[in-house]
DNA sequence: ACCTATCTCCTTACGGCGTACGGAGTTCGT
DNA sequence: ACGAACTCCGTACGCCGTAAGGAGATAGGT
């Protein structure tokens, strides 16, 4: 329900963990059951089937076959999991293309495409991001998309947060559709033919002109109440006018 | 730590309860101790103070002076309550203003600021809103700010959804930036302090030029890992060029 | 003035959660 | 062969939403 916080631990422990060291050095004791990617891929699994909400230690153990108390010696805790989840998933190739607004376009749509396969990204606080190789190879790889196309550093870092900013919310959005429609088995037609009689006996639409003619006209448009894929396109356009219009 | 979705229960309970017609009829039984809007009033005080996932039915009870069940003849459950207390907040006044960037713009920086004020609005999912008064009210508003500019009704919708989601993120960094540190009780620059050192322990630089180059030139001119409130007024100065190069 | 339907508010209880604590058994370096 | 360090587990605590059902209060109909 919350926002999840990148684990406040120590730090060095946090690091070890998502760069692999400790697998590296040979210890005393029996040798672990998994590796720490396969526990960080069990829960994964679980939280793109199920959501963040639903992703339990015990049900990460469950399926491991283990003790839940067990997974306490792979990771310190829920939110040092979390962080070593949001790393492994943000890993990906090349973004390659011949001018800046191609490349743009790719590291946006490439963001968009990874919150609809991973939906619990978007519950995941960024702010003082999880440090792993991936996280790092990420931000280096969305800030080259606009090198050397007349923006300053501080532009180009402005820039990189604008997409990701608009990105997460039209992604937002669109899974929103998606798991709002699935969990309560209902379309946005059939939604709105419950709800559209209730309301009636209690809105006056002359109150409200503007919502009313452009509602109606956006509903029979679209076939339901958004068009989220539709709005991602348009919002996309318009972003990247808004940063060629900074260039020149 | 999931998003909080809409109550699916019955829809003329739920629009009932937003327009407040139970009140009105005069009923057996004794008087309610309080209105359905202290309950809500009660709710956001503490999803304010301390997040919502800090919102539990017994802590609003508590604050109340009732028992938690109680609450359940005034709410169905504590998803309706989150509708409730969605509408609330979303009242507010009109926007006016000369021409249509002015009025947008308004609209994008008064979304922001109740972002900031409401922080858990963030995890509160506007698919299906509920809908309620003030929500149909805030739809009509945010649509006459750009009426009349030469938009279709389609591209209307679009360009107050595109505000919206980009509001939403951007709205969506800073708070966490804010609540980041005073969770943890370090500043960006103590988490760096901290973190770097461990980091250069692991990291090859000259693997990712570009990010560290930008991201130390960053680091020096925000005196942070970041500036979320330069980093809206940036981004939303782009957009509205975006949708300025849509008009003409 | 009484009856009854309906209301408010309560206590109790269930199954879920993260994880602190401490114990049992295993394997390494020496 | 030994001790340190490890893996794994059982138990327990205090949170959560809310189902079930009971006690007492109050309105309208008679």
């Amino acid at each position: 329900m919350t926002i999840d916080f990148t684990g406040g631990g120590d730090p060095r422990r946090s690091i070890e963990l998502l760069w692999g060291l400790r697998s590296a050095v040979s210890r005393p004791g029996p040798k672990p059951r998994f590796t720490v990617a396969e526990v960080a891929a069990a829960a994964i699994a679980i939280a793109d089937a199920e959501g963040l909400g639903a992703l339990s230690m015990r049900k990460v153990a469950e399926r491991l076959g283990v003790s839940p108390m067990s997974l306490y010696t792979y990771v310190p805790g829920k939110a040092e999991l979390i962080d070593l989840m949001f790393d492994t998933v943000l890993a990906s190739g090349e973004v390659d293309g011949d001018d800046w607004r191609e490349r743009l376009e790719r590291v946006a749509r490439d963001n968009f495409a990874l919150y609809l396969r991973h939906p619990w990204l978007l519950q995941v606080a960024t702010a003082r991001p999880p440090l792993g190789p991936h996280v790092v190879a990420k931000y280096d790889r969305d800030l080259r998309a606009i090198d050397g196309i007349g923006l300053t550093d501080i532009e180009m870092d402005l820039v990189v947060q604008l997409v990701a900013d608009y990105v997460h919310g039209a992604a937002r959005t669109a899974v929103a559709a998606t798991l709002v429609a699935q969990r309560t088995g209902l379309t946005d037609e059939q939604w709105w033919e419950r709800a559209a009689p209730v309301l009636a006996e209690v809105l006056d639409p002359s109150a409200t002109p503007t919502a009313s003619r452009v509602g109606s006209a956006a509903g029979a448009e679209y076939n339901a109440a958004s068009d989220p894929a539709r709005a991602f396109e348009f919002g996309l356009a318009r972003l990247l006018d808004g940063v060629a219009a900074l260039l020149k």
